[in-house]
DNA sequence: GTCTATATATAGATAGAC
DNA sequence: GTCTATCTATATATAGAC
């Protein structure tokens, strides 16, 4: 999607702003929420106008898209990585190692993207839902009894609690992340 | 909070009405979040005016206080009864039996009062975290391990979860809920 | 106690100059 | 590519009639 090659010095530019615009709008989403960040704050917090934002999206949703975006790929790949492998256990496995370091890596972004009510409207709703629905039945198969779903939404809604666990270091967190993951789904 | 005994006709018609506004925000916030639910929306619902809605309560945020308190009271009660336990195995009980009630309950309101970023910014959330605070130290202590606080952190997750479990009775969900949360809980 | 009418601010979005 | 200017809709909130 972020094709940098062969574009000229103005692409560059442009590209350029748009990654700013994109980070900013993140760092509101997460402190204040979607509904809450108008893009007049957006743009006063960079300096720019309502209409230079415009110019890199066309509607406001398309913010949180973008926002999302590549969190939801690079946990899609994981899930096709495990989709490779043989038995529950080794699949379980490589999937916690990798949302375990995609939220040590995200720890702020990941709150938001599985919380805001906005994320449950929008189209959002159905790519999230679907990689949820997806690496549940990697794990359990097309009929999970309700205690194996309910571990399952308990590791799901660990990313809510993120933001109070902040004085734990990256390396405490992903440990902690892996052994209580891996604990709660061995059902 | 709501005494009723002892008032005129006219002053039960207000309670009424109160109650039946604060019905009407508190499924409007459930379904479209907090920030995307608009005084004129509240008001047209129940074929009221949006004055009207402000003769009850002075502001919005109001709404969202006086919604959440009566939840935040019945855990803080369920607290109070813990506290008085001995013993962590015993204080963990009576709070997961306590909070699985309320949850099956409140299937649909518990999510939104555990994850709307409205929740989080206001002054609800002194309240909320610190009953949460207060829970996790009746558990586990002053010093909690990494381990502890992210299994409880998963608990406090759970609520999120609950409407992709509709199709689960009351009393299986009650169940799976206690099973579940007792189980992440005994580290 | 509830309404009409309105004030005031700000939202998302667009057109067109530069 | 970025800005000025502006449109339109709707938000929260208030004053005052009934």
């Amino acid at each position: 999607m972020t094709s940098v090659k062969g574009m000229s010095s103005r692409a560059l530019q442009a590209e350029h702003t748009r990654q700013q615009i994109l980070q900013t709008a993140q760092r509101l989403f997460v402190e204040r929420g979607y509904d809450a960040t108008s893009l007049q704050l957006i743009a006063d917090e960079m300096g720019l106008t309502k209409a230079a934002v415009y110019y890199h999206f066309r509607v406001k949703s398309e913010l949180l898209h973008a926002t999302m975006k590549p969190g939801i790929e690079r946990i899609n790949a994981v899930a096709d990585e495990a989709a490779a492998l043989r038995g529950r256990r080794a699949r379980i496995e490589h999937v916690v190692s990798g949302v375990a370091d995609f939220l040590v890596e995200n720890r702020h972004y990941a709150v938001m993207a599985a919380t805001d009510p906005a994320a449950k409207r929008h189209d959002m709703d159905k790519e999230t839902s679907d990689l949820r629905e997806r690496i549940l039945t990697l794990f359990y198969g097309d009929n999970p009894t309700a205690t194996q779903r309910l571990a399952y939404a308990a590791v799901a809604g660990i990313p809510d609690s993120l933001p109070e666990l902040v004085e734990l270091s990256d390396d405490e967190l992903r440990e902690a992340l892996r052994e209580t993951m891996l604990r709660i789904l061995r059902v």
